[in-house]
DNA sequence: GCCCTAATTGATATATTGTATCTATCCCTT
DNA sequence: AAGGGATAGATACAATATATCAATTAGGGC
């Protein structure tokens, strides 16, 4: 990650909670933190291991699926379905509604890729779902797929 | 189900098991049955309670994960990991090699609809997954989105 | 038919992921 | 500083899935 400043990224997730509502406490802040130090995605018990890794912390799996959902009601982060893991989203600090976001994960090692579909493709999605009586796809898509190496070792 | 005879798909099941070196026993054909017969997805243990239904029969959750796999081995089911559930393939009579096959499933209430992309819609995503460094999407696409339903109750 | 072997099933334990609920604490507002 | 809502802690439990080893069954060669 840290595509930009880390210190911005957290004050614009901060901006957001404040904007829904809610506070950026010392707790939420730790669990975000991981995410975005974090170069893959997390499951949430991986996040309470990163939390308490090395520090008096004592950060609780429950409150790590707390805050999650929290921050996912903010748009600050993605769940993967798929992958049953976390990613923090790359357009924290978007003022604009949030953009289409699109994964690719794994299906053998569950590594996790984040793409950007055409918006012709994206079109072609919705337009299947709604004649399928569906009035909206995810606008975080999960597209299950092999990587070059698990492609490798399974053929 | 049922878009052809139930005798067929349980033959034809049975052709494939054989092909494919294992025996297409008496828990499998029950297992096989019950997601055949259902109009909707199913978990494993949907499945277990539904074997044991109204008999003396006992199947074990254990067993179905079991069972589950080697059919899936034998492209007679789908696991639908974003609803972590199960669906007998629509293709099972087919001779030929799999179809692509897409599941449209509801964030809200977890409704499975199977749909057909166009060849073109496939390739955008094909094209965009090579492009991470995946060389192959999954030929069973889930996409994650609301049903009619689930979409009203939540706005 | 009988036995050998491998495939299949049974049985038990345990891991992983996630939810429910109630209590305690914190912190903002007044 | 006190009241009250938001936040966090703690415990229990549900749902999904895997690991392992023993028991049983079914086919194939004799």
């Amino acid at each position: 990650m840290s595509m930009v400043d880390y210190d911005t990224v957290m004050s614009a997730a901060e901006q957001k909670c404040i904007q829904g509502g809610i506070r950026f406490t010392k707790r939420r802040k730790q669990v975000l933190s991981v995410l975005i130090e974090a170069d893959v995605a997390l499951s949430a018990y991986e996040i309470a291991e990163r939390c308490n890794a090395g520090s008096d912390s004592n950060m609780p799996a429950m409150s790590v699926y707390r805050i999650l959902d929290l921050l996912q009601d903010q748009n600050l982060i993605h769940r993967l379905e798929i992958a049953n893991k976390y990613v923090s989203c790359s357009h924290m600090t978007c003022s604009h509604e949030h953009d289409q976001s699109q994964f690719l994960i794994c299906g053998g090692c569950r590594h996790v890729e984040e793409i950007y579909l055409s918006p012709d493709a994206v079109d072609a999605l919705q337009t299947a779902a709604s004649s399928a009586g569906f009035s909206a796809i995810s606008p975080q898509l999960e597209i299950k797929g092999w990587c070059a190496e698990c492609h490798q070792s399974n053929e």
